[in-house]
DNA sequence: GGACCCATGTAAATAGTTACATGATTGC
DNA sequence: GCAATCATGTAACTATTTACATGGGTCC
């Protein structure tokens, strides 16, 4: 599981309650995993039971009490023995290339819509990445070092999103162009 | 759940049997939706008691029986509604950039390991890919029009790997350049 | 004789989503 | 007065993976 483990390696740059881990899955910029706050919680109280994480309960006024939760030196030696273990590459699950795939039984301008639909979401993801707090987040690194491995990871996703759009654009121009060919 | 909907469009354009719709599901160049065959068997299972499927059982000799499942007018109604409604960015998950993040834990050495262990590994997919059954494949599109679909899927599958190629090439290259400023 | 292909599946575990619940505070 | 933020969680469901089971046929 590799929710388990982004957990373990947030927890090692600071302690962190569930909903500080929440909103951390959520933003833009650390958008490499994606988590609901359910399975946050659930991941907490196992890491919490095999001792990977411990946690303190933090008294608030006005705002609800909170548990913030810290790394164990267990933890820090399983995240680092993840770390180390080399990956196999993911398995693909791309909706609208299944949509795609068999969209011959659409319209052509049904066919567009689809893609221009996409296409919308993806600028909009593109513009929220690059205004976003990007500056902000990589002023928390430590090191340069640090920096540059964040960065390196911003980059992918950025580079991810302009890929799919430029994809996009040149299909829908080709098949407008097909379009023209076959009236 | 797209695997019901990934079906449905593979038995629309002809009928096939769970142990077929295994193997589409792990060629190459279908490469936009995976699935184990317990879970082929199990849907195809729960598509035939929602009446979107239909089978018939083929006797055969040497090798065990099959059940050649078919798609019902039902099947075909829900696939093309789906078809139609427009998607939602995915979310993603990508196991390597949540070790790259982390990764400042570890030495330079093993950082570079773990790129060029990726890497490898796309340059891999990425020949199985071009020099795989591309052309084979196209040749069952059932019309000029299915044909261009089917290769706007291929070209996203070659383009994706082809950006991660690229995007780790220069990563690694920066990293070693930093550290020799660093030395 | 061992590995792999054909063809089906069950059992069990893990991972992830959706909906719901609580309750005070702050801002429009 | 209503929505959003902070903060925690449960219940139920859906999706996915891993391991196991069966048994004949073919290929080297």
């Amino acid at each position: 599981m590799s929710l388990k483990h982004a957990i373990l390696g947030f927890l090692n740059i600071s302690p962190l309650s569930g909903y500080d881990l929440w909103k951390m899955f959520n933003s833009t910029v650390n958008n490499y995993w994606t988590a609901t706050n359910t399975q946050i919680y659930r991941t907490l109280s196992e890491l919490a039971e095999e001792n990977m994480v411990w946690y303190e309960v933090i008294q608030q006024e006005g705002v609800p009490n909170k548990k913030l939760y810290h790394l164990t030196q267990e933890g820090k030696e399983e995240l680092i023995s993840w770390l180390r273990t080399p990956l196999e590459l993911p398995s693909i699950r791309h909706k609208l290339l299944v949509q795609i795939s068999f969209s011959n039984l659409l319209e052509d301008e049904e066919i567009i819509a689809i893609l221009e639909t996409y296409m919308k979401n993806i600028k909009e993801k593109l513009n929220s990445y690059k205004h976003g707090n990007q500056e902000e987040y990589l002023s928390f690194a430590s090191s340069e070092r640090e920096r540059f491995l964040w960065k390196m990871v911003l980059k992918n996703g950025i580079g991810f999103y302009e890929f799919e759009l430029k994809w996009l654009k040149e299909s829908i121009e080709e098949f407008k162009k097909m379009e023209k060919i076959k009236t």
